[in-house]
RNA sequence: GCGCUUGUAGCUCAGUGGAUAGAGCGCAGCCCUGCGGAGGCUGAGGCCGUGGGUUCGAGUCCCACCAAGCGCACCA
C-alpha cells in the first residue's frame, strides 16, 4: 500500500528471521513505527523499534538494531539497511526504484496521490453554515477553506464525501431578518419606520431592500403586514443565499447539498427526533419548557429543546439534523466544522448522539479558531450586526483567492491567527503562494520550450537521472500519497501548504542545478529523461495545488 | 468561578514520543556570457510561557500555575 507499510513488513520479517536463527529472543512486537528522519544522513525511513524492544529483550538497543538490520535483505526498493547510534534501523531507498517512480507518476497522471484507505465509506463534511442573515466574513472564510480542502483530501483518500451547508432558515433570528428587510423596504418607499431593536443594521440589508423594491415595485404595501413580511423575507433569504454561494465560489468553495432547517420540520424529522430522545429517557418537562436532560450524561447543565412559548430552539433542530445525518442518510462519519464561538457546544452535541443511541465517535467536530484582522497597526474586530465588517468579498478583492486560501491553509485550524491585510497585499510578489505557483509556471515554460524545439521525449529513459537534485525532487514527489493518507486520517489538511512549498523548493533547486533542455546533441538522452521528470513534477505540484483549491498557472 | 483552544527565532507560523527544533518574511553576505532572478547558496538570530511529573528518551503525554482568545441564554 504505502512505502511505510512495506518497510514495516520488511522489519517484521527481519525480526522473525533473527528470532528464528536465535540472534534475537522470542517475544511479541509492539506496533511498528516507521518515520522519516529529519536528517538525510539517516536515510529515507527509520524505525525506533530497537529502543522499544531493549527492555523486553534485555539487550542494548544498538545491539538489537544491528541484529535486525543484518536480517533485513535489500530489495527492489530498499538499497541499504543499517543500524544507527542510540538504536535506530535506517533505510535508504534504491535509486533505480526512485527514478522508476517518475514513470509511475506519469502513468497515474491526475490521480497520482489518490488512495483507497477510505474504502468508499460515506463521510459528510458540514461547514460554513453561516446564518443567511448576513454576508460571509473573514472568520467564516477560514472554516470554508478548511472544510473544502478537507473534503478534497478525504475524497482523494477514497472516501465518498458529501459537502454540505446547513441553512438556518427557521427561528427567531430569521424572523428578525425578515422584519429588517421589510422595514428597509418600507423606508425605500419613503415611509418613516424604525428597525426593530435587535434588527440587522448592515448596509447590505438596505441594498437588498432597494433591489426588491426595484424588482417587485410597491405591491407589498397593499397586503397584510404579516404576509408582506413573509413574502419579502423569503425573497431576501433567497437573494442572501445566492450571494453567499457566489461569494464562496470566489474562493473555490462549493457544496453538494444546501440543507434547509425548515425541511426538518416539513419532512417530519423533528418530530421523530423529539420522540426518540424522549423514548430513550432524556427529556423532562418543567418550568413550562421541554428540556434535554444532558446532566444525566455528564454535562454541566440541561438544555432547552422547546421554549415555554412552544417554539423549538435551534438546538432542537440540531438534534433532528444529526439524527437525520446518521440514521436516515447513512453517513459512516460526520465532520462538523464550527467557529470558535461554538466550541462550548461540542460535548453537548456528543451527548445528544448518545441520547439518540448513536456512537458519538462517529462525529468529529472541528473548531476553526478566531481570525483577527489587522491593517498595519490598526486592529479590526468583526461584528456581524454592526455596519463595519470585512467580508469574504473584501478579502478576495484585497489579496486574491489563491493567497487567501494558502494563507488560511498554512496554519493549523485550532490556533488563532492574525491576518494582516496590508502585509498580505505588500508581500504579494514575494509570498509563498507565488513561490509555489511560480514553480508550476516555470515547469510549463520548460514544456513550451521543449515543444517549440520539437523534442519528442516519450521514449526518455529516466534511469539516467542520478543528480542529487533530481533524486531529491523525486523523493519529495513520492511523499504525496502518504501525505494524503495521513491528512485524511488525522483530518489535518493544512500540511499541504508546507508540502507544496517544499516540493516547489525541491523543483527550484533542481532547476538551478540541472539544465533541462540542452542544445548539445550528446545531451539528448539526459534532456529527454529530465523532461519526463519535469512532467512528473508538474503532475504532483498541480495536484497539490488542486487539493488546496488553488490555480496552477501556465504563466504568471 | 467552570469549560475548550493557544503560548516555539525580531514578525507570522510549522513541527506523527526519538537522533543537531524548522519554514516564510525581515536582517547580513554571495551566485547569471544557456530553459522566466517571482530563482539558488551561506550566515546571524531559540532557557520551545513557568514549575513539577511519566519515560531509556518530552516542544510533543500528565498535573499545577501564569498569560491570551472564545464560550458558559427559554440567541444562533
Amino acid at each position: 500500500m504505502s512505502l511505510k507499510t512495506d518497510i514495516a513488513e520488511a522489519i517484521i520479517a527481519g525480526v522473525s528471521a533473527a528470532q528464528a536463527k536465535g540472534s534475537l529472543p522470542a517475544g511479541e512486537l509492539p506496533p511498528i513505527v516507521v518515520d522519516r528522519p529529519q536528517s538525510e544522513d539517516n536515510g529515507d525511513f527509520a524505525t525506533n523499534l530497537p529502543l522499544r524492544l531493549a527492555r523486553a529483550f534485555r539487550l542494548e538497543p544498538f545491539e538489537i538494531a544491528q541484529r535486525i538490520a543484518e536480517s533485513i535483505p535489500t530489495s527492489t526498493f530498499i538499497e541499504r539497511v543499517w543500524a544507527a547510534k542510540p538504536g535506530f534501523v535506517n533505510f535508504a531507498l534504491n535509486e533505480a526504484w526512485l527514478t522508476g517512480q517518475v514513470e509511475a507518476i506519469l502513468q497515474a497522471k491526475d490521480s497520482y496521490g489518490n488512495s483507497q484507505v477510505g474504502a468508499g465509506r460515506k463521510v459528510q463534511v458540514e461547514f460554513v453554515s453561516v446564518n443567511p442573515t448576513g454576508p460571509i466574513h473573514v472568520g467564516h472564510t477560514r472554516g470554508a477553506v478548511l472544510g473544502s480542502t478537507l473534503a478534497s483530501v478525504l475524497s482523494a483518500a477514497g472516501y465518498d464525501v458529501t459537502r454540505e451547508y446547513y441553512v438556518n432558515d427557521h427561528g427567531t433570528q430569521m424572523e428578525l431578518f425578515y422584519r429588517s428587510v421589510y422595514v428597509r423596504y418600507l423606508q425605500a418607499q419613503g415611509q418613516d419606520v424604525e428597525l426593530p431593536a435587535q434588527g440587522y443594521k448592515g448596509d447590505y440589508i438596505t441594498e437588498l431592500a432597494k433591489l426588491i423594491q426595484q424588482e417587485e415595485g410597491d405591491r407589498f404595501l397593499n397586503m397584510p403586514e404579516d404576509e408582506a413580511v413573509t413574502d419579502i423575507g423569503e425573497i431576501g433569504l433567497d437573494k442572501m443565499l445566492t450571494n453567499i454561494g457566489a461569494d464562496l465560489e470566489q474562493v473555490g468553495v462549493t457544496f453538494d447539498v444546501w440543507y434547509k432547517e425548515h425541511d426538518l420540520f416539513d419532512g417530519g424529522r423533528y418530530g421523530e427526533a423529539m420522540g426518540l430522545i424522549a423514548k430513550n429517557g432524556y427529556v423532562s418537562d418543567r418550568e413550562g419548557a421541554r428540556w434535554f436532560t444532558s446532566t444525566s450524561l455528564g454535562e454541566d447543565k440541561d438544555n432547552v429543546l422547546v421554549r415555554s412559548s412552544g417554539q423549538p430552539t435551534y438546538f432542537a433542530s440540531d438534534v433532528a439534523y444529526h439524527l437525520d445525518k446518521f440514521a436516515y442518510r447513512g453517513f459512516d462519519h460526520v465532520i462538523d466544522i464550527w467557529g470558535a464561538d461554538h466550541q462550548g457546544h461540542v460535548s453537548r452535541m456528543k451527548a445528544v448522539l448518545q441520547a439518540l443511541g448513536i456512537d458519538p465517535n462517529r462525529l468529529t467536530v472541528m473548531i476553526s479558531q478566531m481570525v483577527t484582522l489587522r491593517r498595519g497597526d490598526e486592529q479590526l474586530k468583526i461584528s456581524k450586526r454592526s455596519g463595519d465588517l470585512i467580508t469574504l468579498r473584501d478579502l478576495v478583492e484585497d489579496v486574491g483567492a489563491d493567497a487567501c486560501r494558502y494563507f488560511f491553509l498554512s496554519r493549523s485550524p485550532e490556533s488563532q491567527m492574525e491576518f494582516d491585510l496590508d502585509l498580505a497585499k505588500e508581500q504579494s510578489s514575494n509570498n509563498p503562494v507565488y513561490y509555489v505557483q511560480y514553480g508550476h509556471a516555470r515547469i510549463a515554460s520548460i514544456s513550451r520550450l521543449a515543444a517549440e524545439r520539437g523534442i519528442d521525449y516519450v521514449d526518455g529513459d529516466v534511469s539516467v537521472l542520478k543528480h542529487p537534485a533530481e533524486l531529491a525532487l523525486i523523493r519529495k514527489m513520492i511523499q504525496l500519497p502518504g501525505l494524503v493518507e495521513s491528512m485524511a486520517e488525522d483530518l489535518e489538511p493544512h500540511h499541504l501548504a508546507r508540502y507544496s512549498l517544499d516540493l516547489a523548493s525541491a523543483f527550484h533547486w533542481f532547476y538551478q542545478q540541472c539544465r533541462v533542455v540542452s542544445s548539445e546533441p550528446s545531451d539528448l538522452p539526459m534532456t529527454k529523461a529530465r523532461l519526463r521528470l519535469v512532467d512528473a513534477a508538474r503532475i504532483v505540484l498541480a495536484r497539490s495545488l488542486s487539493l488546496m483549491g488553488m490555480a496552477a498557472p501556465e504563466q504568471m
